[in-house]
DNA sequence: AAACAGGCCTAAA
DNA sequence: TTTAGGCCTGTT
């Protein structure tokens, strides 16, 4: 291991609930170990814990501030929580949510990891996003055996449907590989598309074969950081059709709708809506 | 063992 | 514009 990695303050405990950040079902790379979590972002590592009321972190020094926007540490939760609060139900969302940011994730890897989740539990995705960095991705350099970085889209660009059985993601490969070939060949600008509307954005993602709505929604969210975006997937329609009134419409939620979807559906998962 | 899992595509109405 | 059927794979 020759780059160095240091330990800093990353943010107080009550800022950030790192167990619930990382379960919530947002992002597939990162596990815990005696109390810790290690994970990656693309080819950047870092391991995360409690220390008394302090979330810490270690990383390669000049990356802390790359961690630090992933992280979201610029934004306010306690002001975006106000307002999700509209019955009962999310009242209760928002309590057992409390702690869960919704990260800053690469764009790409974002797209790519979402395109693999459809019509799969989060094991198998984190189990094929493994894959997927192992076989073409680079070995990171830390201190975990077995880190890869995440392929970029060029990376990928290169391969046949074929090379990715590897994976094991059945016909989601080649969904894959048509987003990795959009991004690679220009016919998506990811970063100028986060700039863009919602609606806008989300046009673009849908020419992509093999992103739907709920895909797209799901990079808006967890890729571009639209907060107002609403991903729904089979969780939360079971919320809205059991929880919300008829009349509920998400945008009533306010520019930050997709924070009170993620409290919705970490609460519907873990305790049983 | 049949059904289902954080959908999407295509064909047909 | 909406709806049905099929799809890889792994788990229960």
């Amino acid at each position: 291991m020759s780059k160095i990695y240091k330990s800093f303050e990353l943010c107080s405990k009550f800022d950030m609930d790192i167990e619930k950040t990382f379960e919530c079902g947002q992002c597939f790379r990162w596990n815990m170990r005696d109390g810790v979590y290690y994970g990656a972002s693309m080819d950047k590592f870092a391991k995360l814990w409690y220390e008394d009321e302090t979330v810490m972190i270690s990383c390669v020094a000049e990356d802390f501030s790359y961690w630090h926007n992933y992280f979201d540490l610029d934004t306010d939760y306690e002001m975006a929580r106000k307002g999700l609060s509209i019955n009962d139900y999310m009242t209760d969302c928002v309590e057992t949510g409390a702690g869960i940011r919704i990260l800053r994730q690469d764009k790409w890897e974002a797209l790519a990891s979402f395109i693999i989740s459809q019509r799969n539990n989060i094991p198998r995705i984190k189990g094929i996003v493994e894959k997927l960095c192992e076989n073409f991705g680079d070995i990171i350099d830390c201190e975990v055996d077995g880190m890869y970085s995440f392929p970029t889209a060029e990376r990928l660009a290169l391969c046949e449907v074929g090379d990715l059985v590897v994976i094991r993601s059945g016909y989601r490969a080649e969904y894959v590989l048509s987003g990795a070939k959009a991004v690679a060949f220009g016919d998506i600008d990811l970063e100028k598309s986060a700039e863009k509307s919602g609606e806008e954005a989300m046009a673009d993602l849908l020419k992509i074969k093999g992103v739907g709505v709920k895909v797209a929604n799901c990079v808006l969210l967890f890729g571009f950081h639209h907060m107002d975006a609403f991903p729904v997937d089979v969780w939360i329609k079971r919320v809205l059709d059991e929880k919300m009134p008829d009349d509920f419409n998400y945008a009533d939620l306010g520019k930050f709708a997709g924070l009170a979807q993620q409290y919705m559906f970490y609460h519907a998962r873990n305790l049983g809506m």
